[in-house]
DNA sequence: TTGGAAGATGTAAGCCCTTGCATCATCGAA
DNA sequence: TTCGATGATGCAAGGGCTTACATCTTCCAA
């Protein structure tokens, strides 16, 4: 930095100013600096820039994983809003963690150090990761939990709305390839992790409109395991029960013998994220079950899975990079501004019709 | 730090002391100062470190895109390996750039004056990345890419021992579940783009190995396009031609009329990843055209797509994770030494059979 | 002509650490 | 007893930047 002033003829300070305050420079000067900088390749050194504004543009969102689509998402969505806002955004993985050793990624590492703000997504109560996001001691956004209070700013999903939206569709009175409509207690719930905030709440609206349609939803109707196609999988075979037997595994390429005669009707299933819905449709093909004909399925989330599927699956949207970019957006503003109330932002969720319902 | 100092009745020096060189501290020195640390919960400004020792504990890597299995194995297999070696690792993508305005993102941020050193993932010919990667005066690794020369750290995958494998594979004289051997003219290469270096390394061997069997491959044998289900899918459909047309699209669910009567015998495809292979197996379903009775296919990556399509699919395994691993490796090795003499590590590929190829 | 506002730039303090060197106490060997 | 080695700690000099404040020109209104 001294090098370019001396070269440009003015001090450290004028050189500072053209980097961050340059309608305080004349420009003559402006043009005198900028032409040093370029001609000597000066970068400032970013720790010393640190240390003397005491802020940084570095935003970090914590998730629970990165892969597959739904955090991909969730992560473009939330990067660009950064870039957007002249953040840029460090994400990091309680998945990545490994050796599980107290600290999380983020927090072990320094890391931590060079960020203004932290947003942490957490599906399932986790006081651990809760206490350190807030011993942190960092301007916070939380993603989907509940559990503590208003103290924080939060970006939640409404899954009611969709999840509502879902069963009024799969329950409809009549609908094009079925002979009859889905009885509700033909209707089942295929969920994630029983813990995990957004399964409950799903799980909750469909007992819910059971319930508005006179039928208590049973243990066998709502159903738990994990957010993969393999439990989708598992779940599917269990549903159609012996006949998966009889047909000798899912193997088959396609076998179509004796299709229906396990079924008084055809069945509704609403799976907790497209994972579940493609593992089951994949052993339902297997199968010879008819979609949406026998087995009427709509998944979550609907990530880039559910276009790819054959037929296509109908899915419940959940708008994944609005709620990356909405997080970024509230972590910015308290970040520039720490003392002002807290904010919870709702998005929405709605129901997009495919193949796979009719 | 002047407080804990204070506290534990020591020089700031001896508390820095306790936190790098704690062996050169008194024992009960030790004992007290952390004793106030943990009292005073005090955190090491991690600026003013930088600024003093010159030296970060972060890495950088950049890839074309970090959406999908592909990306997401390597990011895991890169990330584990910088936390066992003690660095964190900052991932970037070309594809969330945006609005290209020249910089790219981790460029244009000043993300990149807190790293020390990167590795730059170049799938095609791309003189600006590279440019912009050298300028950086960073440590630096690249993966992929074998234009520039040798003066550069480097971690390749050798496509060609898998390659020639599948396509002994697909070329052996018999197999099970088809009547005859597929003859070399109407084997079909379904790459990704032309200029994407390992498109290229495959089609190359693809095409040796028609050679060797005294098949000069026609320009209708390999095909480019990209690397997505989409297209796939769209050569799926070229590649059945009217069939596809006659059957009313691929919406159908299953028919399975007409089989094979444009079939003079098998074919076999090897796809340049499991995403295109995937398009191909869902056209080949919809219409009813037999796997692998009719079509033998192995795709590329063995990603996790390829063990959950239904027949699972043959690919040639890529070692994304190892990749990842080998560059962050070779740069914490370089970062520490910066003039050893630069190092190319190469990837082996194989090949593992499932259902798609018998 | 003059005082003061506005504009441009410089001076230097301070941000929080690390670390070479100096200091001091202790201890064993001569 | 004395001296050098060893171990533990302190002193203080940076490291590269930002910014409040001071200084110095200009220029215009009175």
């Amino acid at each position: 930095m001294e090098d370019v002033a001396r070269t440009a003829a003015v001090s450290t300070a004028t050189v500072s100013r053209v980097l961050n305050t340059p309608e305080l420079v004349a420009p003559e000067t402006l043009e005198r600096v900028h032409k040093a900088i370029a001609q000597l390749g000066y970068r400032p050194n970013v720790f010393a820039q640190g240390l003397t504004t005491r802020k940084s543009y570095l935003l970090g969102i914590l998730l629970p994983d990165i892969h597959g689509e739904f955090y991909s998402e969730l992560i473009r969505g939330a990067d660009a809003e950064a870039r957007r806002l002249g953040y840029s955004l460090l994400v990091g993985s309680e998945g990545l963690a490994g050796d599980g050793g107290g600290k999380l990624p983020l927090f072990s590492s320094n890391i931590i150090g060079f960020i203004a703000g932290l947003a942490v997504m957490i599906t399932e109560p986790n006081e651990q990761l809760w206490a350190q996001a807030h011993g942190a001691g960092l301007p916070l956004v939380v993603i989907d939990e509940t559990l503590h209070g208003n103290g924080v700013d939060r970006v939640l999903v409404d899954n009611r709305a969709g999840t509502l939206e879902a069963m009024n569709h799969l329950l409809a009175p009549a609908f094009a390839g079925a002979e009859k409509p889905i009885a509700p207690e033909r209707c089942y719930f295929l969920g994630g992790p029983k813990e995990n905030f957004d399964t409950a709440a799903r799980a909750k609206v469909f007992i819910e409109a059971l319930a508005a349609r006179g039928r208590k939803a049973t243990a066998d109707q709502v159903r738990y395991g994990e957010y993969s196609v393999e439990w989708g999988q598992r779940a599917g075979e269990e549903l159609f029960g012996e006949r998966a037997r009889g047909a000798g595994g899912r193997k088959g390429d396609g076998e179509k013998g004796g299709k229906g005669e396990r079924f008084s009707g055809p069945i509704g299933v609403l799976a907790a994220n497209d994972e579940i819905a493609f593992g089951l449709l994949q052993v339902a093909k297997d199968l010879g079950v008819g979609v949406p004909s026998e087995l009427r399925l709509i998944g979550f989330d609907d990530t880039r899975l559910a276009s790819l599927v054959r037929p296509q699956l109908s899915s419940v949207r959940v708008p994944m990079a609005e709620v990356g970019a909405a997080a970024v957006r509230m972590l910015a503003e308290r970040v520039q501004e720490p003392k002002r109330s807290t904010t919870t932002t709702t998005l929405p969720t709605r129901l997009v019709v495919r193949g796979t319902s009719g």
